[in-house]
DNA sequence: ACAAATCCGTTGCAAAAGCAACATTTTTAT
DNA sequence: ATAAAAATGTTGCTTTTGCAACGGATTTGT
């Protein structure tokens, strides 16, 4: 996420009765997507997955989320043979609400109504960057190019050549869809060559 | 595009100021991307490309917009060494705006003002939506899963086990991100095998 | 109507990636 | 504190993929 909207939504008083905000325990099931309702989560704190069991009962993790991420029936494509589900991976704090009723003018005309709508536009907005993000680097036809090109994008973010991964190895293969021991060969190569220095999640670019 | 919102766009009488609408002639360039505006185009009819100029003048087609689709900056993540813009591939009509503007009261308080902004968010979700279809497909380890996630899709939203792709073998290559000669060699495996039958853009889908 | 451009279909070959398996280190749970 | 679980790092083998190249079929432009 380039900017970070949660800190709006945190300081939220849910008095909407539009909004409910409820917390969660590692391991306990958030939400399970269910194909008519239109419910839109924001995570205020927290890490959580999205899980699909598929018809043979096979268990895929298709993403995760962190603070400030959004996540809900609304922004996934309706599968009718397997079922999707947001797990706990910490403990987490996390708001629900309606994505249509949420434009509706509110009864009670709440006093962030609309800030709050504003603030969704953007995370919404974010969010669409973000996929945009993962495409561009999946449609990479090698790994040295999706590393590259995931690299580039930190180190671009940062400001800087040396960067710490946000996340474990083994996510990062998730993230960029290749074999882990694939992953690390790869990165083992570009160490070789002189590509990149590494030390754990500690990546320095050498090049240009 | 699930469905269609480009109906209400399309019947729009833009004499809001905050709107504008053009008309293209094949080739002729839409936009070109500029990091601190934040446009957002709605293509009301044609079809353009979304393409990339990088550091060393490689051109790369990176994305395909039809009837119905947005684009603009305000989707796409900034990338500093290299040039986007959109050419029109036929000709075209385009819908223009800021897409911080829209959401101020219109001076005028023109009639479509909210209904617009209304419409505009949802073509937004249906993005996320498209979006997060690809990478699931893009996610997939090998040739032979993405054709059959993408056909799935397409069967699903055809309600049929027949139904014609959409666009070229070529552009399909592009969509999943695999190279031309390889799918269709796969496209062969899996009639052989039968799994599918093929009649050019034709297939039907042969198990279940 | 003709030339040019694009798309389709196929093949051989080399490079890349997935898979499986394992040892080691680090983190987490109790 | 200790056991269990998860993450890291590596390697051999096999399969898949990309790449290059080609000929023929379609479509497009003038």
């Amino acid at each position: 996420m380039d900017f970070n909207y949660s800190n709006f939504f945190k300081s939220l008083d849910t008095n909407c009765s539009r909004v409910i905000k409820r917390y969660f325990l590692k391991n306990e099931t958030i939400t399970t997507y269910m194909e008519k309702r239109k419910q839109l989560c924001i995570l205020l704190s927290g890490v959580a997955d999205l899980i699909r069991y598929d018809y043979n009962g096979n268990k895929t993790i298709i993403g995760h989320f962190s603070e400030g991420n959004i996540f809900g029936e609304v922004l996934y494509p309706t599968n009718t043979n397997n079922e999707l589900f947001v797990l706990a991976k910490t403990d987490c704090t996390v708001l629900f609400f309606s994505y249509d009723d949420i434009w509706k003018k509110c009864k009670s005309n709440c006093s962030f109504h609309k800030e709050f709508s504003e603030n969704i536009n953007k995370l919404i907005l974010s969010k669409v960057v973000d996929l945009n993000t993962r495409i561009e680097i999946l449609t990479k036809k090698n790994i040295r190019d999706k590393l590259l090109t995931y690299f580039d994008i930190l180190s671009g973010k940062t400001f800087s050549k040396t960067f710490v991964l946000p996340f474990s190895l083994t996510d990062l293969a998730d993230y960029l869809s290749v074999d882990r021991s694939a992953m690390m060969r790869e990165l083992s190569h570009l160490k070789e060559e002189g590509f990149i220095s590494k030390n754990g999640k500690k990546i320095t670019l050498l090049y240009e």
